[in-house]
DNA sequence: CTACAAATTTAGACTCACCTAAAAAAATAT
DNA sequence: ATATTTTTTTAGGTGAGTCTAAATTTGTAG
């Protein structure tokens, strides 16, 4: 049975590896666990012993079929249960994700797979990432950050930031939500902003902004 | 802030004491914590140094007003909990109490609100027990244990107990669930066991069994 | 009242997950 | 190629919560 804190560790591999594509620093993993770089060394030392990820001095850590496997439960149950607080609950999109940090530890199979049936088996969460079914199966969206997109060119929001709550209610207030259609009118060299038309209303966005949205391709 | 095992301490606490009535030994709470005595000294010793209990040694603990409210908010969670994971996800009784200890650790006031909202405010959990309100009041219900009741004497059964899931399935059995009217047949002075009738049905039911069934005085 | 037993506390140690400071390795700049 | 900076690891330590074994206090029985 793996501790709080292995859990959270093999979640940020996961995501910072990009699904396990390439290897993961030891600050990298430090700054995403807001703890120090000792720590992570200590931590990954074990979970190498473990066999759920490799680890090898100073050139990072890769994970393992294994550790993979228990990510994308973390990643299932973090997803499941943000999408059932929205949905069932009546939370807002902004409010969901502490809580969900919390909720995707809780150990028992019965209940998340009682939740997905509840839901009716969600594919995506409420900020559109898509939801691992039991097997491990997690379908992959072909997309990229707004930020990246042409002058002139369309595309459809398939996914937010989910942690900044900040960001959410900005997204909520000028419509940004995954499924809706966006145009982008100009670009600014100078500093990264952009224009954009969500149902022919017009925003400035910045560019830390444009980061975040990931757009259809 | 206070953590898991705090907060576990707390609400064995205030179950052995009874709502707070009496003193805690020790060892009684060693027992119920599963744990040992030097630990229980070394967690009474800081819970009294936060003034959620007090503690003179060798004699036992007593909760505070501080103490009983952590330990009220603990069990509220707890009790929404379970209903929730019967009435909303259609658990089994049997099924729910393990998970229910997980789940009332998890910090967040908007969510046991709105779950306790999501189910309509419901006054007991599926095992009969009463459900704390947001303010930590709990409606105290007049019980006693089936053993102690005379024979032939009538009454209605209000809660059982809820921690030991076999227990659990061979009431659902028998039909023993809250609010079932139920006879006393006779009783067996040896060994304590005794015939009861639950919708004219007879069953023989051991000691043991009959100090976990609640019933009305 | 004394002896023994039971309950409780103290002492010392362990694991987990973290920390700081120092050492070492790797990357970068001159 | 050497010096400097950055990254990572090692060394040593901390607090939470637990443990065992030993000491102490309290309760009980003669
Ligand atoms: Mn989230
Ligand atoms: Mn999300
Ligand atoms: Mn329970
Ligand atoms: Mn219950």
């Amino acid at each position: 049975m793996l501790s709080l804190a292995e859990e959270n560790y093999l979640k940020s591999i996961y995501h910072l590896s990009d699904a396990g594509e390439k290897a993961v620093l030891t600050n990298e993993l430090a700054e995403a666990l807001n703890t120090k770089a000792a720590s992570v060394t200590d931590m990954v030392k074990k979970l190498s012993t473990k066999e759920f990820i490799s680890y090898e001095k100073y050139y990072g850590v890769k994970i393992t079929g294994k550790g993979k496997s228990v990510a994308l439960a973390v990643i299932r149950k973090h997803r499941l249960w943000e999408t059932f607080l929205v949905q069932t609950l009546g939370f807002k999109w902004d409010e969901v994700h502490e809580v969900a940090e919390q909720l995707e530890h809780i150990k028992s199979t019965l209940l998340i797979e009682k939740i997905d049936e509840f839901l009716g088996y969600p594919q995506v969460d409420p900020h559109g990432d898509p939801i691992p079914n039991a097997q491990g199966k997690i379908k992959k969206l072909e997309k990229t950050a707004l930020k990246n997109l042409a002058t002139g060119s369309e595309s459809t929001i398939v996914a937010v930031k989910d942690s900044d709550s900040n960001l959410l209610k900005y997204l909520e207030k000028i419509g940004a939500k995954p499924g809706k259609k966006l145009t982008v009118i100009s670009k600014e060299e100078y500093d990264g902003s952009l224009q954009v038309a969500i149902e022919s209303q017009h925003y400035f966005i910045s560019k830390e902004v444009s980061e975040n949205i990931l757009v259809t391709l």
